[in-house]
DNA sequence: CGACTGATTGACTGCCCTCAAATAGGGTGG
DNA sequence: CCACCCTATTTGAGGGCAGTCAATCAGTCG
């Protein structure tokens, strides 16, 4: 869709598609960004890659460029605790700011083709002591982080899973939607819908099949099409009176 | 239990209950403890006072020295959903020091009679610009929370409600359970445990019966004496296979 | 035209919440 | 010291949401 970044190994110009934007560079000045970008590395990501992994040493800083991934924790039986999607503009192993000897908190996985900027662990040292927005522009990531985390237990503890099913569509069509001429598309499977909103996979199925009968969504094989978002807004907030 | 410090107006030397410690603290040097103490105001708490409430203005940094507070989130229709404990030592209001217009993420009341220590607007700016250092302790008290909250998380989507009820014993117990001749003592009621797990009243008097008869635990009114943490721990783990 | 993966549907089950009502602890005032 | 009250807690009955299991159907790709 858009033109893709070639890969560079050094970074003298680091090529970001046009209009591109990221919450970790709000609060930075232009020349701090163009600092910043200066003493980052290109890298193309594949689907189904491993971007970082729990408990892993934290080494890198890094920021998805194109593509989609996600975030979760593994718990233990192997299940997959899904956290948030992955955007372009969102920066992923902060910890690596943090106190020096950390660890990634999650896992995070590329879904699809993409590419990244990523700091290895001396130049966020570097660019940190140089300029202390940096961190500032880590707190606002993880604040955000923080807000979203905390929705999702308000929806995990007190929701039903209808309700987590239009909220996860809700936000994965602001996060992961394109607007296509029938609505918003969404390309998701109803397993991948059925992890992230945490239920099970036949009540997804039951749930999206009830509103396409009632004519506010469409389905197809891998691909949701939402004719209406406020709808799922509505039934997110409603009920609990 | 400690002798409590006493209210002072200007902090010229405030007064920390003796072996104190704040993860706040770690990763700053003796010297930047000092001046940070110095510009910091203390304060008495009584029980059910809102140290903060989501949504205002973030205009202080504050951090509990004794007593017991509870961090929650107001959901539609009320509800109150727990997100952590505050015991001495944890730091909160952190979002005044990230973007300067910020406003608080969450709600915290006090439980307790107790004393913090608080910073406002003016003293934050001043301290983050002469010790940026201090920025990364925020960033590494947050990051304990967002820690804390997947665990939540994990627990609220995957576990069953008395594993739930466990584990919020089991961390409710090394976070503000006092060792006595029988075991931990936890000064909980029924309500306040079942808020905590996300668990109605119910089934929490069901469990905490059962445990009883197994004679892991001892019940008081608002009281609660777990006599083996080791089994709490690993009914929270057992069960997934 | 198979083969594979994704999606559906129905039947069954069980956890846990709701509601109603009774019981017990602990402090207070007479 | 006892009667009383308020609140915390208990207990049972009932029901619903949603998960599991099994089997079938449908789309896509080779």
């Amino acid at each position: 869709m858009i033109d893709t970044p070639r890969l560079m190994k050094k970074a003298s110009g680091v090529a970001l598609p046009p209009g591109f934007r990221s919450t970790f560079f709000e609060g930075l000045t232009a020349p701090e960004i163009k600092a910043v970008l200066a003493a980052a590395r290109q890298e193309r990501i594949s689907p189904h890659q491993l971007l970082q992994q729990e408990g892993d040493p934290a080494t890198r800083l890094w920021l998805l460029v194109t593509g989609r991934a996600t975030a979760y924790r593994l718990e233990r039986g192997g299940r997959k605790l899904f956290l948030r999607w992955g955007v372009p503009g969102d920066t992923f192993g902060l910890a690596t700011i943090l106190r020096e000897p950390a660890r990634y908190l999650v896992t995070v996985e590329s879904a699809q083709e993409g590419a990244i900027l990523a700091w290895d662990l001396p130049s966020c040292r570097a660019l940190v002591l140089q300029y202390p927005s940096l961190c500032k522009a880590v707190n606002s990531v993880v604040a955000n982080y923080l807000d979203g985390l905390i929705d999702a237990l308000g929806a995990s503890s007190f929701r039903t899973a209808e309700q987590r099913l239009a909220r996860m569509l809700f936000v994965s069509a602001r996060q992961i939607g394109r607007t296509g001429r029938e609505g918003v598309e969404l390309d998701l499977t109803n397993e991948e819908l059925a992890m992230t909103a945490h239920v099970s996979v036949f009540t997804a199925s039951r749930k999206l099949s009830k509103w396409q009968d009632l004519g506010i969504l469409k389905k197809h094989r891998g691909k949701i099409v939402l004719r209406s978002l406020s709808l799922f807004e509505a039934i997110t907030n409603v009920t609990w009176r």
